[in-house]
RNA sequence: GAGACGCUGGUGUAAUGGCAGCACAACGGGUUGUGGACCCGUUUGUAGCGGUUCGAAACCGCUGCGUCUCCCCA
């Protein structure tokens, strides 16, 4: 073990893993695009009242689980440890409750909780998100799980199964705990103790307890559909009506509540199905649901609002555990060697022009014999090698070889990029400026897959 | 945050109180220079700190990190 390591619970994305998720990136955020719901970026660390107000006390999430972020002593902000509490504050911040409604937003972004770390669950992890403002519409609530099943499916991502809930707006929920809680507090004494404390805290979650005895409790404990309101029930109706019309499948689980008090009528998650992820119990993928009262908690105005968020790590473990390629080769294509020991400007030189042209150009510095230049290159996964000072190729001629077909021709300079190009593929370059001519095709950058 | 179990070169492992070894990888050289082979050689480790002991990778304590069960949750 080396001295130094990385923090617990973090960890290093090396190249392979890291081209992985850029790959996902691209997938979610172009499929964000194409929705309508344009990336925001917001602050790695927000004030801590952002979280503590929003997700509520009872949220460990948001309390004793959160970085402390100080500056000369001077304290008060909190790493964020989740994504929509963020975009609420920027949303209200930027006035944009007075914009054109509703507002959508999709983000990208390092998250950080300080528990305990487990399998799939970091300290530091990323999430992909999306949050729409100002629509009370059911079918907002069901294009958000509409975005988020046809995510998955375009991954390749099989083995999960979609659970639905409503808990009740706002006022409904009122009703909800005040029931529940007069329930359980009749069996107070046979609960557990964590559910004996949740009895003051967030009597929903005792609903979700894993200690046998309180699942026996809470299985007779007063339905939350048989307490909502009409106007609540018919908005899950109306909810998983257009799931069905949309042949998405789910299970009604009127256990499943959500960890942020933020949360009010409909909440889903979606959760892993493969045995690797199911013995210590559920593991969900991506997880959101509607919160109607959050920008008002915020001190803004009363605005509806609903989003999904996933995680990426597990999305990217639930993939690969099903086989899907993620990891991107990060291997240059191209290798440049020389015979001559004492030519490295010339090498670089070389390698310009193919680099310009698209091609992916790593570069042998040493002086070692060529034989050993050309394991190396191979080592290192190149098609091709590219090969000057040698006999063969003097008077403006280097040799182009084809390290899998293991053919080469001797090629003048001028055409190294055209004999390059037969063996191996150009990278499309992303631009700032658009190429003349192109106005108006792609006025955002282009998806470098495309 | 609580409990349990772990931690030996880059990776995988051996050594159960008595010389830290092996394989792969990496690096250098050779095979008189266009290849992953082969040959020779080199580098790198007991997670950290302390204790017990003639002697510790091993036993004890603290810390760090990981995995599992809670908690919480993506």
């Amino acid at each position: 073990m080396p001295t130094y390591q990385a923090p617990r619970g973090m960890r290093d994305l090396l190249p392979e893993e890291a081209a992985g998720f850029d790959r996902l990136f691209a997938v979610v955020m172009a499929r964000a695009r194409r929705y309508g719901y344009p990336r925001i970026v917001t602050p790695i660390a927000e004030d801590r009242e952002v979280f503590l107000r929003t997700s509520g006390q009872s949220s460990d999430t948001a309390g004793k689980e959160m970085y402390d972020v100080s500056l000369h002593g001077q304290a008060g902000l909190g790493l964020r440890p989740e994504g929509t509490a963020p975009v609420a504050r920027a949303y209200l911040e930027h006035g944009l409750h007075r914009a054109p409604q509703p507002v959508r937003f999709s983000y990208w972004d390092p998250m950080f909780r300080g528990q305990r770390p487990q399998k799939l669950r970091y300290r530091q992890f990323w999430q992909w998100g999306l949050e729409c403002f100002g629509a009370p519409e059911p079918s907002a609530d069901v294009e958000i799980i509409e975005f988020t099943a046809g995510l998955l499916a375009e991954v390749g991502l099989t083995d999960h199964v979609l659970k639905l809930n409503t808990i009740g707006g706002a006022e409904s929920r009122e009703k909800v705990k005040a029931a529940l809680t007069e329930y359980f507090t009749k069996y107070r004494d046979e609960l557990d103790e964590d559910s004996k404390e949740r009895l003051r805290t967030s009597v929903l979650r005792i609903v979700d307890s894993k200690d046998p005895r309180t699942r026996e409790i809470a299985a007779g404990a007063p339905k939350v559909s048989d307490l909502i309101s009409d106007d609540d029930r018919a908005h899950f109706v109306a909810v998983s009506d257009g799931l069905d019309r949309l042949g998405i499948r789910y299970e009604v689980d009127p256990r499943k509540v959500r960890g942020l008090d933020y949360y009010t009528r409909t909440v889903f998650e979606f959760v892993l199905t493969d045995p690797e992820y199911t013995q210590a119990g559920e593991i969900s993928v991506a997880g959101g649901g509607r919160y109607d009262g959050l920008v008002r908690t915020m001190g803004g105005p009363d605005v509806p609002g609903v989003g999904v968020a996933g995680g990426v790590d597990v999305l990217y473990f639930a993939l690969k555990t099903q086989g899907v390629k993620v990891d991107e080769s990060v291997n240059a294509d191209v290798y440049v060697l020389s015979g001559d020991p004492d030519d490295g400007a010339d090498r670089i030189q070389l390698a310009t022009p193919l680099r310009e042209a698209g091609f992916r150009v790593a570069i042998d510095y040493s002086k070692r014999s060529l034989d050993k230049q050309l394991e190396s290159a191979l080592k290192h996964g190149a098609k091709v090698a590219v090969i000057r000072g040698t006999e063969e190729s003097r008077g403006g001629k280097v040799i182009v070889r084809d390290l899998v077909a293991k053919e080469q021709r001797v090629t003048r300079l001028a055409a190294v990029v055209v004999e390059v190009g037969r063996h191996v593929p150009k990278w499309p370059k992303p631009r700032l400026i658009d190429e003349p001519g192109a106005a108006g095709e792609t006025p955002f950058l282009a998806d470098p897959r495309d």
